[in-house]
DNA sequence: AACCCTAAAGTAAGCGCTTTCAATCGTTTT
DNA sequence: AAAACGATTGAAAGCGCTTACTTTAGGGTT
């Protein structure tokens, strides 16, 4: 590996020149800078990335946790925040987290431990208390889906509140009045708070809010079916349901067919993610898109502004979409 | 930041002594280990990476890059590589490419300059040189789906000639004597390599080869529309076709559609990918699944056996399977 | 012409660690 | 009991860069 030392004997200049040359320092004469540029083009040298962040103690990297480094969630996420990181000129280092503390721990410690000047956090065991420890050490970081009082600042949420509001309505408005609600677990915040914008609807539409309609399933693709059998048991004439997500929303789909019930027309579904597998199915489904890119962009400009200390104002709270497909029937024609 | 300094102080050992704990070299007493370890925990000192690199150039982590962080085919690679190398106490690092030659170089110089010490390279846009060049900067590199020559034991590439063969073999033994195969872009070696299989499977058949049969599509989404219309307007007597990816496929059913053919019944079709919409069309595609998880893995187990510098023999050409579903009408019954 | 300024370059001290080499010390060998 | 040895340790020299601090040189002042 060619060093600058080498670059700089070539050059016939001093090593102190030759790294103001490369990080575009001001006073570098010209044509001491040509000189630098062609040493370095001979010699085909590249800086070496380990010992500049030693030396100056910034390593122009942001790093990112996620779930997973597969999926339909977090690939965009990543995609998103990486073009506009890259675009600043910063590097981009992801590792996941796997949904394991220890996991998430050691995957920020590593990045901590290379540097990064920033941060991007999705992390689903971690605590207020490690996050907040976290931002301690890195100052420049964004936390996303997940809302620190401490960091408001530094968090980006999507509104599930409002999520589940908007789908719920779109039930309501189509002249469903009896909606049942298959929720995640309840253990998870997402869940109660789309269950909340569901409640929410409810009573703007002056019904009442029954506890038959409501049934606790999972994110995963674990025991639904089970779930989605006692609901239909429970003979509560439901003519819609809001399932938390596009998996159980899927499950609905097969218990419908197994009952000869026919999804759009005897039974209508909003579901929630925008899996894209949402319009391959038929009927295709109606469901709330999650602002994905707009979150990993919005990640971005906000880590920048941390970066350069800019006060910045950041959209904490993002507002997911409702996609109209054919698994809902308008009962009002 | 603590560093090992303060550690050394605090444990009353030298620096050497508190570095040679860390890293579980032989022959430090356990009596100063404990020491080291308990002024460790009450600092709360974490080793610096950088330093650590720098001091020891290696970096115990490794480097991937990928077209794409999103998306249902390097989703699932990275993370496959990604498990079993962190079994291995390396860390990972990706970066992307997005099929830019530019954004390519750009990021194996990245990974370059943080001096990992392996490299996983998926590179659509690559030239064997620079390939070979990479090489010879970070000996342990693995290639994934691209053969050089020179670099024969480090690439893992797909047999896409064998998956051509299998997938219109299927066809073939279903009773199909008049096969269309709609291939990608032949510029690209994949096309050509599937078509290859075709013919192959073709000739053992007996079959003619026919380049009525034969139209060129593209792997992306662009146009396939048209080329599959001037296909139909052929009246070549195809009952199957085979789709040299999935999203051709897919238009192809919509093809049908427009025609009311029935897919399964008028018309058989087999894909290529195994892309998760497979299961949710109807009828579910039949396909070729690409072994990615086995690419993932044999990356991995590959690049750990480089870095060893052990002899290693690596799986080079995997095989893709076939996924039997319900787009194929078998006409011998 | 003596003086002061400033832009540009060089010197050298680290950044926090690893690792070679030398020193120490309790044992074992003869 | 002297010599030799192996196991531990410590001292210190880097790893390749950045950056405060200094020096130099050229230009402008008076």
């Amino acid at each position: 590996m060619v060093t600058i030392k080498e670059v700089s004997e070539l050059a016939q200049v001093s090593q102190a020149t030759v790294s103001r040359a490369i990080n575009g320092h001001s006073s570098v004469q010209k044509k001491n800078k040509l000189k630098v540029l062609a040493a370095i083009k001979e010699l085909g040298y590249k800086p070496n990335a380990v010992a500049q962040a030693l030396a100056s103690n910034r390593s122009n990297s942001i790093g990112m946790l996620v779930g997973s480094l597969d999926g339909p969630y977090y690939g965009p996420l990543m995609h998103n925040v990486e073009s506009t990181i890259r675009k600043h000129n910063l590097h981009f280092v992801v590792t996941s987290g796997l949904e394991s503390q220890d996991r998430e721990t050691n995957s920020i410690n590593f990045l901590q431990s290379k540097r990064v000047d920033g941060l991007v956090i999705h992390a689903d065991q971690l605590s207020d208390d490690e996050l907040i420890q976290v931002v301690k050490e890195t100052p420049a970081t964004i936390i996303l889906n997940r809302y620190v009082p401490e960091l408001a600042l530094q968090c980006i949420t999507i509104n599930n509140e409002l999520g589940g509001y908007i789908a719920t309505k779109h039930l309501l408005e189509n002249g469903h009045t009896r909606v049942a609600c298959i929720t995640g677990q309840m253990s998870k915040i997402d869940s109660r708070d789309r269950l909340q914008g569901y409640r929410n609807a409810i009573t703007e539409f002056g019904l009442k809010y029954d506890p038959d309609l409501i049934i606790e399933g999972r994110f995963d693709h674990q025991g639904n079916a089970e779930v989605i059998d006692r609901l239909f048991e429970r003979k509560n004439g439901m003519t819609a349901v809001f399932c938390q997500n596009d998996h159980i929303a899927l499950k609905v789909y097969d218990a419908c067919n197994e009952r000869n019930l026919k999804v759009g027309e005897d039974i209508s579904i909003v579901g929630f993610d925008n899996h894209s597998y949402c319009q391959y199915i038929n009927p295709k489904l109606t469901t709330m898109n999650l602002p994905i890119v707009e979150m990993g962009n919005e990640a971005a400009i906000g880590l920048l502004a941390l970066l350069k200390k800019k006060p910045h104002s950041l959209k904490t709270n993002l507002t997911p979409e409702l996609i109209c497909r054919d698994s809902v029937k308008n009962l009002n024609e």
